[in-house]
DNA sequence: CGCTGTCTTGAATTGGGTCAAGGGCCGTGG
DNA sequence: CCACGGCCCTTGACCCAATTCAAGACAGCG
């Protein structure tokens, strides 16, 4: 699985000290862990790890986005998480799991730091800091799934792909542009879609004024479009 | 909202101190919680608290079940968790947030410890065994409402509540015999289905050797059921 | 220029929501 | 003990959203 796998540079170590579960540890907690940490880079479509497989590591992504998904018996597959540069994934099990409960895999070329566990473990119970950035991390992913399977019960496919282009649109009102940071087919795996739905969806907000060219996305009005 | 508010006396603070939140904590911690938690005695479908509301603490159930939802702009609502005896809520925002992502509900008539938020966080930056029982109960939590947005994603109506049921079958095979807890409105809810799909889905289970007598659900064959 | 992979469009199907009516269960009161 | 009324649950009919399957458009790239 690994193609390449050593301790951190400085330009990965600033990398890491930036995110959001690292910015405010203690200086040791924060040494110590980046001393630990393994920088990995994977090509797309790799498997991270899958599910089942016994856990012996949290991951921080670097660079690149990955896909958390769980399958089916019947091989069908479902996203319920793409990562983003800077966020932590698989941090669940750092109490209480001993195996991954979902796979992995890289959306396109990642690079990401791999911490073990047990040190994270470790250092949670002796270091404060990073219990409470453990805490503030499951928290954020809590209130973000839970936000995410109440979307799906209550929304219909345009007002999700709404939602969406309104969650990352930088003004409240006129006009705006939005690039999206991957492929439509993962976009649709995250909003809980089949590629053709999601395309559907964005030719049904042609008439809340939004127009799609390849990645690029324009809202003419944003707030049209918020009302429905 | 309040009809009763109080300390917690010897019977109450013996189940608080079995819950899975509190039984790991150090004897010092755990004693500072049972003096500062208010227990309060809510009947059938009070609110607990509003989505929205400023977030001032968090809570263990007692007794009886609780329902967490949230509502749409349209007024209608979606659950995404049914708490059950012994189970904390609301623990999210012990770091970060300032008002409750969500509403919850007595389903019937509840009992329920009040944990102020801020002596919680204290605790836990001072305390490490507090800290790693929020850590173990949002990983539960998250990993729970994972599965759940899975499931409404990969199974449908039928293949969840076979699921549930399988979920809380003593045995392996042979037949079954399951009490449900509360109502099937309330079931329905938490399979994130409307009534009537609930009932369908039972009856199209008959075929899989499941009869439902009012809360009463016999299986016939937990094997066979567990194929489809 | 053709190729491969991504995206879109169309038609048929299905799962589940909604609305409206009927049935069972249970508590209350006669 | 039975009758009544309310509440929950079930059933049926209809409809709409979204998946599936299949085919065509489009882009980037050799």
């Amino acid at each position: 699985m690994l193609d390449r796998s050593n301790r951190a540079n400085n330009r990965e170590r600033n990398l890491l000290a930036k995110t959001s579960f690292m910015k405010h540890l203690s200086p040791a907690a924060l040494e110590s862990l980046l001393d630990s940490a393994q920088i990995i880079s994977l090509p797309a479509r790799s498997i991270i790890f899958r599910e089942g497989e016994s856990a012996t590591a949290i991951y921080c992504l670097l660079a690149g986005y990955a896909r958390l998904y769980r399958m089916g018996k019947d091989g069908r597959q479902a996203d319920f998480r793409i990562c983003t540069p800077g966020e932590v994934f698989a941090e669940c099990l750092v109490f209480g799991g001993t195996h991954y409960p979902y796979s992995a895999q890289a959306a396109e070329n990642v690079s990401l730091a791999r911490l073990d566990a047990k040190d994270v473990r470790d250092l949670a119970e002796r270091d404060p800091t990073v219990a409470k950035a453990m805490i503030a991390a499951l928290s954020e992913h809590l209130i973000v799934t839970t936000e995410t399977l109440v979307n799906d019960r209550l929304h219909t496919a345009p007002q999700r792909v709404a939602d969406y282009l309104l969650e990352r649109c930088p003004v409240d009102s006129g006009s705006a542009s939005i690039r999206l940071p991957f492929q439509k087919n993962l976009l649709a795996g995250m909003l809980g879609l089949a590629p053709e739905a999601l395309s559907r969806a964005f030719s049904s907000l042609k008439r809340a004024g939004v127009s799609v060219r390849g990645r690029v996305i324009q809202i003419s009005d944003v707030k049209a479009l918020r009302e429905m």
